[in-house]
DNA sequence: AACATGACCATTA
DNA sequence: GTAATGGCCATGT
């Protein structure tokens, strides 16, 4: 690869503290792509080597996205438990109560 | 170069 | 609430 346009992605990411989750859109937006949320999330499955919380991403409906592996979603889901993040009877998280701000604190 | 696939989001109806 | 459409970009064949 000649470019790392993936590189601020994952700056954003690693920032995302623990108990908190942000959504592909947020990220994007951070990282200086407002409509590429897209490229967010091909970036944390193209990183996989890096040691990034790609766990705490997920989708603008506070759900994990579906991958070509379902086993991800529950392993996923696992993590985020282990960090206190709550899911409600649909699987989702209470973007209100878990959204990351953007801050980091 | 063209086409298909992929961890998505916002808008519109 | 669901369904369809447009947009954006990287990677592999």
């Amino acid at each position: 690869m000649t470019r790392q346009p993936y590189q601020n992605i994952y700056s954003i990411v690693k920032q995302i503290p623990v108990g908190k989750i942000a959504t592909y859109g947020q990220i994007a937006r951070l990282a200086g792509m407002p409509n590429h949320a897209r490229q967010v999330g091909y970036a944390l499955a193209a990183s996989g080597d890096i040691n990034i919380p790609w766990q705490r991403v997920v989708n603008a409906s506070g759900e994990i996205s579906k991958r070509k592996n379902p086993d991800i979603e529950n392993y996923q889901r696992m993590l985020l438990e282990a960090e206190g993040i709550k899911f409600d009877l649909n699987n989702r998280i209470n973007l209100k109560r878990f959204l990351w701000n953007g801050s980091s604190d």
